[in-house]
DNA sequence: CTGAAGTTAATTGTTGAACAATCGTATCAT
DNA sequence: ATGATACGATTGTTCAACAATTAACTTCAG
C-alpha cells in the first residue's frame, strides 16, 4: 500500500485505536492481526485528537491543506479525505460561502440530522418515538419552569402566540408545535436533553400533520395545552408544567388513535 | 471551479438541499444566493438519498469506485471524498479487513461516539448528564419490566452477578455498572431511549470511577440497587423497577457529593 | 467431482502534478 | 479614509499512475 518513496515515515503514528482483538492463544508471540488502518483514517483521528486536547482551539481556522498534508506526511488528496470525515462530523465547518475551514463545536442541528436519519433507517416505530417523548417532555417542562430566563419567557410567549394565531393550515401548525417543544427544551438549560429531543420532534412532525388534518378538535386541544404549559413555565410552577406537559403528550397519542394512525408503523424521513 | 471540459453535465443534479434562504424580496426574479455546493457534497447527498429510498439496499456492496465516479461524472478522488463522508456517518462500512464497502445501518455505537464527543466538546456539565440520567433511567427500567424477553432476563442476571462478583477494582466495577445500564435499556425494547442513554453512560463512567474509589460504601449500595432493579424487571414489576432505579440514580448523586465532585464541572472524554 | 493451490483480474489506497475559480489582502488612485 | 484592483494563497477538481491486496478464476491432485 505504500508506493514509491513517499515521505510518511514516522509522521502519522496513531495507534490503530479500533479494537485490537487478541490473537489465537498458543504461541507466545502475539501476532497482532495486521489491522491495516488507512492513512486517511489515521490522519482524521490525529486531527480529532488535537481538537479534543485544544491544540487546535475552536474558532481557529485550519492551516492550509498543503501545509497540513506535508506535516502529516501524506498527499493532499489523502488529507482531504480525512477532512471530509471531520467535516461530516461537524468538527470542521466552513463559514457560509467562505473558503477557509474553521474548527467548530458540532452544532446540535447537525447531530440531530444524523440521529434522525439513523432512526429512520433503523425502522424506529412511532410508538418508540412517542414513548421517548412521554419520557422526555414532562421533565423538560419541569426543568424549564425552574431554569427559564427572561429570554426564554419571551421566546415561549412568542411561540405560543404564533401557534394560536396561525394553526388553520396543518403545515404551519406543525411547525409551530415543533418550535414550542424546542423553546421548552431550550428553557430547560439542559443541552443533553434538548439534543435528545430534537430528532424526536423532527420525526414527530410529519405524522402530527396527519393528526391535525384528520382530527379537527386537535388544533384547539394543542393550543390549550401549550398555553397551560407555557404559563406554568413562565410562572415557575414546576409541578404544573410537568403535569400539563404530560397531559399534552398523552393527548397527542389519543390524537393518533382517533386519526387512525397505528403506532407500530415505522417513522421515516419522507413526509 | 469547473476546470477544463469535465464530464459532469447533468449527472449530479441534486438540489443544494442545505437550507435555501429566500433572496431579498423586491425583484421578481429570485437570485438564488449563489450557494456554491462542492461536488463531493452533492455526490454524498445523492448516495445518501439512494440509500434512504432503498435503491441501494442495506447489506449491498457498493459498486466499485471507478464505476460510481463515472456514473456521477466526477473524478475518482472527488467520489472518494464523498465516500469518506458517508463512511464517517456509518452509512458505509467495511467488513472487517475487507476491501469492499457495504451499505449499512449506522450502528448505535458509532452514533453514540459522535454524541459523546460532541457533549465533551460542548462542555456539558456533570449536572446535565446526571439530570438526563434521572429523567431517562427510571422510565427505561419501567419499560424494561414490561417488555423484557427471556434473553433480556438472562443478560440482566449475568450482568448483576458480574458486578456482585467483581467490584473491588474500581475500573471493573464501573465497567459492570455501564453494562447494567445497557442491559436495562436493551430490555426496554426502545431503541430511541437506548441510544440516548448510551453517551450518557459513557460520560458517567470516568467520574463514577472516582466515586467508587473515594466512597467505600458506594460499592455495596450500587450492588443492592442493581439487585432490586433487576429483580423488579425480571418479575415484571414495573412500578418497583421505576422506583428503585430512581433511588439508584439519586444515590449516585449523593455519591458525587460525598466524593467531593462538584456537579458543574464539565465532563470530558479523557478519563 | 471436490477441494486446495496458484494465477490473474479488479479494486482500493495513495501519490504527484496540474489548473480554474475564488477568497483575502496588499496596493494604488481618489 | 475609501473604494477599485491586481496579485498571491488556497480550495475544488481532474488525470494518470502504481503498489498492495482482495476477489474471481483456473488448474491440478486426490
Amino acid at each position: 500500500m505504500r508506493p514509491r518513496e513517499p515521505g510518511n515515515h514516522n509522521k502519522v503514528t496513531l495507534r490503530s485505536s479500533r479494537g485490537a482483538e487478541q490473537a489465537g492463544a498458543g504461541l507466545s508471540v502475539d501476532f497482532t492481526p495486521v489491522r491495516l488502518v488507512p492513512a486517511y483514517r489515521k490522519v482524521a483521528d490525529a486531527i480529532i485528537e488535537r481538537i479534543l486536547d485544544r491544540t487546535l482551539p475552536h474558532g481557529e481556522r485550519l492551516p492550509p491543506e498543503a501545509e497540513l498534508a506535508e506535516k502529516f506526511g501524506v498527499n493532499r488528496g489523502t488529507l482531504r479525505e480525512a477532512l471530509r470525515d471531520l467535516e461530516s462530523q461537524g468538527l470542521l465547518t466552513r463559514q457560509r460561502g467562505s473558503k477557509r475551514m474553521v474548527v467548530t463545536q458540532p452544532r446540535a442541528a447537525q447531530l440531530a440530522d444524523g440521529l434522525q436519519r439513523a432512526f429512520a433507517i433503523q425502522g424506529i416505530t412511532a410508538l418508540e418515538v412517542w414513548e421517548a417523548l412521554r419520557v422526555l417532555e414532562p421533565p423538560l417542562a419541569e426543568a424549564a419552569a425552574l431554569a427559564r430566563t427572561d429570554e426564554d419567557i419571551v421566546a415561549l410567549e412568542a411561540v405560543v402566540a404564533l401557534y394560536a394565531a396561525d394553526h388553520t393550515e396543518a403545515g404551519h401548525a406543525v411547525e409551530h408545535v415543533g418550535a414550542f417543544f424546542r423553546a421548552v427544551a431550550n428553557a430547560s438549560r439542559n443541552r443533553v436533553l434538548a439534543l435528545a429531543q430534537e430528532p424526536l420532534v423532527r420525526l414527530l412532525e410529519p405524522t402530527l400533520a396527519l393528526v391535525i388534518d384528520r382530527v379537527p378538535q386537535a388544533r384547539k386541544r394543542i393550543a390549550d395545552a401549550e398555553q397551560q404549559v407555557a404559563q406554568a413555565i413562565i410562572a415557575g410552577d414546576a409541578p404544573r408544567a410537568l403535569n400539563w406537559m404530560g397531559k399534552h403528550i398523552r393527548d397527542l397519542r389519543r390524537g393518533y388513535e382517533v386519526a387512525g394512525i397505528t403506532l407500530d408503523t415505522t417513522v421515516s424521513t419522507v413526509g
